[in-house]
RNA sequence: GGGCGCGUAGCUCAGAUGGCGAGAGCACCUCCCUUACAAGGAGGGGGUCGGGGGUUCAAGUCCCUCCGCGCCCA
């Protein structure tokens, strides 16, 4: 062993790019995969999406997994920790966009020549020229060049924070082996009849003009009005009024409806009444969604306005009459059932018009007829949108590929919820939320998405004599050729000239949403049909970290391809971690403004700092930004130096041995004692996931540590005994040998959370990364603790602390030094501790600069003292 | 409207299976340069544990109800 290289005075300044040079060099996180099933520890790692940017709450929850991933290490298993990055998708789409200052036009031919724009960056620049259109493949390398930056500087993030990730494992979600594993795995599903096609009204954004599924809506508060409209009984003997906020689509109205309970309606069910303006018959039906509560308690059904429409339109049977096209506009025709020249002429007013305008329009014409009764109400309603969207969704029928989820079949739904069953949930009620999603679902999962930057759909269509694509026999690859681009490669059997010619085929335009890909994390992490000898080694994979709001998407999508592809949960344990929020309680994000910067405070307070502050908040729990908790962990990390540099300060004579058989002196083997006793309270917390608990565990510990048994033994550490005889002799010992196995073990539990500073010291004086060092074990501290077959008494140390801190209260009192010597002290102890305080006092003498110290019988631990003259 | 979570010192939060006088950190006040540490140390003040009711010898801790907050879903 090396002798002790201690600092003068030990910094913070640094240590991240040190140790993690060192780290890298010594592939201290790098995956064994000698290693088997039983003896590996394996973690879905979220992959960030690379277009955004990471804040504080990605530093947050990567923490709180970075601290239990260190933890199974040091417990002795290999851990397999892998990083990914989201780069597929419409975020990275916009991004592009914005970056380059340049569209996606499908319609345009590949330009072999094109070079990036010059002035990408600088949106000055760019807004003086304006955006211009390019090609779908060149695009696509403008996507995969930014991604490629954006994945250098967040891996530098997560390197200054001390993630323990194995770099050599990283994946992309688009890239190669991706793409073959998303395909793979779609065409699997769709051999197995979990994929299907239909052409059926679907949730559309009209600014990205795409479909979208129903985990990604959001409803949002939005004002509208209350339009109450004249719709007219047959004989011409009266009105019905209903009340709409979407007066525009009257023209798509296909019914009237109904609760079949409603006494002021059920006169009419079966009845019909023509609309107001386009005079179009429509039926007046009974159906238990219609809300007697709500507006004149009937409302027209309209082909269609939201998700209930598709719901009456179904069950009701009733005729498509869609009026809205893929732009969010008003389709130039007029729909069918429109019979006068009123009617053409008042739907040619609307045509072309986006909603918005068509809605202004509508209420117009209902103004000029009389049929808009009384003035419009205004009113605030929830309206759906896309999350990432910012244009109410509309409703449009188009042709999508959907994967079965249990929304339209019970007993899938019932399996899945099962599945949930065979995994641990931290904290256990986030269980619930998943249970209530598939619950609450009320469809299958739509995963075709009409954008560019995706994995494509791996499918052709051959085109029948008319040119039209035969959607019934879609003509699907070999698996061997993954992955594919059916808008690039011919379909198997044709060639390349017959794209598009009658007889020929067609590629399918369309990309798989995002989370068509990230659902398979587990299989692309682990080498699915890749890497047979890591998959056996790695999956299921024993933990899911995540956050608590994409339960519905992420984690529920993850169990539905594991639960079809391989008939098992994904995982043993899904982690569930809370947000940050700031000082206003408000979710920290990017949009809203309230982010703070990570690499700036990891500058500012250090890494182990920010960390610290991460690793408090509670599994699940939502934690408040908090700098003044960073400033603390900032001092916990300088004070494990500085106590370090005590404890690791008297050995002149190297090696700095760590001899448990030394450790003799009753005070502390009591300190050895209470540390068991934080390593088994330390070691449950954190095989429960609750890395919070053994942080606040071994904090207070050592801050008592610190605080009381330093201060107690520091006289018996340095010698200074009166006489150097035997027993002096042995009591130094003791206390040195003591504080170095105390110091060993706090590195090693501090470790998971502190990994800069605790490896920086334990390079003082050990050979080898704590985080490779073996977790602290209770059995061989008991055993320390023990001498002459008697345990050690923790009680000793208790009491020993509470009399130094009676002492210590006179010269406090007394506005006096805590290093005044005291004269005179006469310590009364309650009978039943006396025996213990007696084994400590001397320690407890010695720290409180007393020559000697008086002990009797009293009924509570009290002191007399007289201190020493002040010095004038 | 339904589900979940939460309301404990000025602030951020701990308080498993109900039990000796309700805790920590920050902030605040007083004092102290003490040979690991002044980016420190020693002490101190501060709480009707959201309101009400109930079970119990005993309830922040269990049950009911009400109020408020957040999230998810209708």
């Amino acid at each position: 062993m090396e002798s002790p290289r201690i600092p003068e005075k030990p910094s913070l300044e640094g240590l991240e790019a040190r140790w993690d040079a060192a780290w890298e060099a010594a592939g201290t996180y790098r995956f064994d995969r000698s290693r088997q099933r039983d003896q590996v520890f394996s973690v879905d790692t979220p992959p960030p999406t690379v277009s955004g940017s990471l804040h504080v709450g990605h530093v947050f929850s990567y923490t709180h997994t970075d601290t239990i991933a260190r933890y199974q290490r040091m417990a002795g298993r290999e851990v397999f920790y892998p990083m990914g990055w989201d780069d597929n998708g419409l975020p990275t789409e916009r991004r592009v966009q914005n970056y380059y200052g340049v569209r996606c036009d499908p319609s345009l031919p590949h330009d072999p020549a094109f070079v990036a724009p010059a002035d990408a960056g600088d949106p000055k620049a760019i807004k003086k020229r304006g955006e211009f259109d390019i090609s779908r493949r060149n695009f696509i390398e403008l996507c995969h060049r930014l991604t490629l930056e954006d994945e250098k500087a967040f891996e530098a993030l997560w390197r200054h924070l001390g993630l323990s990730v194995d770099w050599s494992q990283t994946y992309a979600t688009i890239d190669e082996r991706c793409q073959r594993v998303a395909q793979k795995a779609f065409l699997r599903n769709l051999e197995r009849g979990e994929a299907y096609q239909i052409e059926a009204p679907s949730l559309w954004d009209v600014t990205f003009r795409t479909a979208v599924a129903q985990a990604e809506l959001e409803d949002r508060e939005r004002p509208g009005a209350y339009h109450t409209l004249a719709f007219h009984l047959p004989d011409g003997s009266g009105d019905i009024h209903i009340a709409t906020t979407r007066p525009e689509l009257v023209v798509a109205c296909v019914a009237l409806v109904a609760h079949p309970d409603d006494a002021r309606y059920q006169p009419l069910f079966g009845t019909t009444v023509t609309t107001p303006v386009f005079g179009v018959e429509v039926p007046i039906l009974a159906h238990h969604l219609a809300d007697p509560d709500k507006g004149t308690g009937i409302a027209m059904i309209c082909t269609f306005g939201d998700t209930t429409d598709v719901t009456w339109w179904r069950e009701l049977d009733l005729p498509v009459r869609a009026v809205i096209n893929r732009q969010g506009r008003f389709q130039a025709d007029a729909p069918a059932g429109l019979d006068s020249d009123a009617s053409h002429s008042a739907y040619a007013r609307l045509a072309g018009k986006t909603v918005f305008s068509a809605q202004k329009e509508m209420v117009e014409i209902l103004k000029e007829t009389g049929e808009l009764v009384g003035e419009p109400e205004p009113i605030t309603h929830p309206v759906k949108f896309f999350e990432k969207g910012d244009k109410p969704l509309e409703i449009v029928t188009s042709r999508q590929w959907y994967i079965r989820n249990g929304g339209r079949d019970a007993e899938l739904g019932a399996k899945l919820v099962a599945r949930g069953t065979e995994m641990q949930w931290h904290p256990a009620y986030m269980q619930t939320r998943f249970t209530n999603w598939i619950d609450g679902l009320n469809g299958d999962w739509l995963i075709s998405r009409q954008r560019f930057f995706g994995v494509p759909l791996p499918l052709w269509y051959r085109l029948d004599e008319q040119g039209d694509p035969e959607w019934d026999r879609p003509i699907t690859p070999a698996e061997a050729d993954l992955p594919i681009d059916p808008t690039a490669d011919a379909a198997p059997g044709f060639d390349e000239s017959q794209r598009g010619r009658p007889g020929g085929f067609v590629g399918d335009p369309d990309v798989m949403d995002t989370w068509a890909t990230s659902s398979l994390t587990p299989q692309i992490a682990c080498g699915w049909e890749e890497d047979d000898d890591l998959f056996v080694r790695t999956y299921p994979m024993d933990m899911r970290p995540q956050a608590h709001d994409i339960i519905r998407t992420w984690l529920f999508s993850t169990v539905v391809r594991s639960h079809f592809e391989h008939d098992a949960a994904p995982w043993r344990h899904a982690a569930l971690s809370g947000w940050v929020l700031d000082p206003d309680r408000k979710k920290m994000s990017k949009s809203k403004g309230n982010a703070v910067t990570p690499m700036g405070l990891l500058e500012q307070y250090g890494s182990d700092a920010v960390r610290y502050w991460a690793a408090n908040g509670r599994p699940g729990t939502d934690t408040a930004f908090d700098d003044g908790q960073m400033k603390v962990g900032r001092r916990l990390a300088i004070k494990i130096l500085n106590a370090s540099r005590f404890a690791l300060g008297f050995g002149v004579e190297p090696p700095l041995d760590v001899n448990p058989a030394l450790v003799t002196h009753p005070l502390d083997r009591a300190m050895l004692a209470r540390l068991a006793h934080l390593v088994d309270e330390a070691t449950a917390a954190f095989d429960n996931f609750d890395y919070a608990r053994a942080l606040e565990r071994t904090e207070a510990f050592f801050w008592n540590f610190t605080d009381n048994h330093v201060e107690l033994v520091k006289a018996r550490a340095y010698g200074l005994g009166e006489d150097s005889g035997t027993d002096e002799a042995a009591g130094t010992e003791s206390a040195r040998h003591a504080l170095r196995l105390a110091l060993s073990t706090l590195l090693r539990l501090f470790a998971p959370f502190l990994p800069f500073v605790t490896e920086e010291v334990w390079s003082w004086w050990q050979e080898g990364s704590v985080h490779r060092a073996q977790w602290p074990d209770s059995v061989e501290l008991i055993a320390a603790a023990a001498h002459g077959g008697e345990p050690g008494d923790p009680e000793i140390a208790q009491v020993a602390a509470d009399a130094l801190a009676e002492i210590r209260r006179h010269k406090t009192d007394a506005k006096r030094s805590v290093a005044t010597t005291v004269t005179y002290c006469l310590l009364s102890c309650p009978a039943d501790r006396i025996g213990q305080l007696r084994l400590g006092i001397g320690d407890v003498a010695a720290a409180a600069r007393a020559d000697t110290i008086s002990l009797v019988e009293g009924d509570t631990l009290s002191a007399q003292v007289e201190l020493e003259a002040p010095a004038e």
